[in-house]
DNA sequence: TTGGAAAAATAACTAATGTTTTTCTAAATG
DNA sequence: CATTTAGAAAAACATTAGTTATTTTTCCAA
């Protein structure tokens, strides 16, 4: 088969865009945005992802000169097994591989991370990111929840996003459950909540509960879809797959600090000058080893 | 779907190994060797490909604790979405650097991201990382200690960490100093301290109190070089430059998590059925949403 | 407004895929 | 040596997948 097929065939579904029927426009455009899944998933499963038919994917390939769905969707399958064994390694990746047993293993938990952490960066939109800075900067309140290992995260976001948005808030605070902190809640207000599969219930929970009362909700997770039950305002989703029994969570940090970085530019002078009080402090109380106080 | 699964088959599948009848012990290495195909490709051919019949590739995943073959493959078949995130897309940082200004800020803030973990990962020494694990699984107690911003990671580390080292504990407990928890602390023990510049006092004061008590030190941090008062026995550098005004701790998050990786290799099948009966214990409590208790 | 053509959805159909049942084989056991 | 049992293959079965035929919708021009 030509390996070059599933690149010619996305040339050729940007440069006929604007050419095709409305249908196979949104067609097109999906299949150039995620060439990944549409390799693998089944003609019905691709056709309800664009919201299409079946018969629209038959006629995309037959537009585009193949005799079938099938003969369309083969060099992006192709492509699938091939990039997998054709991962970019670099040099020094390679080396370590060959530096005995454990080496091989720490190569491939550092190839694994990496890829995880670009892939997770890559994901999110400016669009998405613009509004989730907004819907934060705009709240009242805005309520961070975590259990388990997505704590040591939320933690982490809460301890420097504070200092550039005093509304954000760890919860839950001591003994309690997050539900008990948002009793106060309401539309004024963000929920962000941060879990990965299997998902944690009381986090789950939490946001069942604050959507039930208006507040807004923002997900950090692994999955565009975690229930019917409720629907989040935005989900930013990262990957966590790893090469040991845990789940990576270098991924969800790296988004993380990508909204903090927004966080204090979006806040401006205001955020910044906060900041520096912070320091300021810490200074005067001797929190920093060997740094004088200044006077 | 639990992103880690894949990798918790083939590690399975490697352990398992010795133990199957012949025509598994082939359908096992197959799946090994070849994840990628084995992913992709449909029972039957998967089955020619192994020279086994279709119902040997059923009872392979039977074997396995899944309720049948479909179920086994997906994980392989996410991985294979996933591995092509990466080669996918070259140019993106420069797409999204021209997406408007805050757009530019999310492409800066990514791009340092990214190489900061890079150049983390690729600064540990294999041979290092592996006298830091030997240390960690000889000592009779690791101390873990850190504050404020790497307080996160600290909590991160010692939650997935202890599941594989019981003696793992992160200090201080309550609203104590490090200190008096290494009151009884002496030459068995190591203590792990994660601080950035500028250096955290407590943390700094608890390394030079251990090291006083024979405490071999290890330390996460970003320099070569801390004081000249105390000389850690190990010191994992790590990048932490940001392009706002705090550091990035994506950098040291993935240090740990590779440290974290070796930790389960070479604590071998202990390790493992120790993390299994952490999660069987969740399972039955509840603490997974939508998880159904096995029986 | 109303034919008519293009676009799209629905539903019926055939081929393939995963699963299950049945049968066969060979090694282990008494 | 007969019997049992686990392992494996073969074949039958049910489901799902891609395709094709038919109907419905949309939109434009007469």
């Amino acid at each position: 088969m030509d390996p070059t097929l599933k690149a010619k065939t996305i040339s050729t579904l940007k440069t006929e865009l604007p050419n095709l029927s409305p249908r196979l426009r949104v067609v097109a455009k999906y299949i150039v945005d995620h060439a990944a899944d549409f390799g693998l998933d089944p003609i019905r499963q691709t056709a309800k992802k664009c919201g299409v038919s079946t018969y629209t994917l038959v006629r995309m390939a037959k537009v585009l000169g193949f005799a079938g769905f099938d003969e369309l969707r083969e060099p992006f399958r192709h492509a699938l097994v091939f990039s997998s064994d054709m991962v970019d390694r670099p040099g020094w990746i390679e080396d370590l591989r060959n530096s005995g047993e454990s080496g091989q293993v720490q190569a491939e938990a550092a190839a694994n991370t990496i890829a995880v952490v670009r892939s997770s960066l890559l994901r999110q939109s400016p669009d998405q990111m613009a509004r989730v800075v907004g819907m934060m900067l705009g709240a009242r309140n805005v309520y961070l929840t975590a259990v388990r290992a997505s704590y040591g995260i939320a933690y982490y976001f809460h301890y420097v996003g504070r200092m550039a948005l005093p509304s954000l808030q760890l919860i839950p605070r001591h003994m309690s459950s997050a539900i008990d902190e948002l009793n106060q809640a309401g539309p004024d207000d963000v929920l962000i909540a941060i879990t990965f599969t299997p998902y944690s219930r009381e986090t789950i929970e939490a946001c069942k509960f604050a959507q039930k009362r208006g507040v807004k909700l923002i997900m950090v997770t692994d999955s565009d879809v975690i229930s019917t039950e409720f629907q989040p305002d935005e989900i930013l989703v990262t990957s966590v797959v790893s090469t040991h029994h845990f789940g990576c969570y270098a991924g969800p940090t790296a988004v993380i600090e990508n909204l903090l970085a927004l966080l204090v530019q979006v806040g401006g002078q205001e955020a910044k000058t906060r900041i520096k009080t912070y320091e300021d402090i810490r200074l005067e109380n001797n929190a920093y080893w060997g740094a004088r106080k200044k006077h």
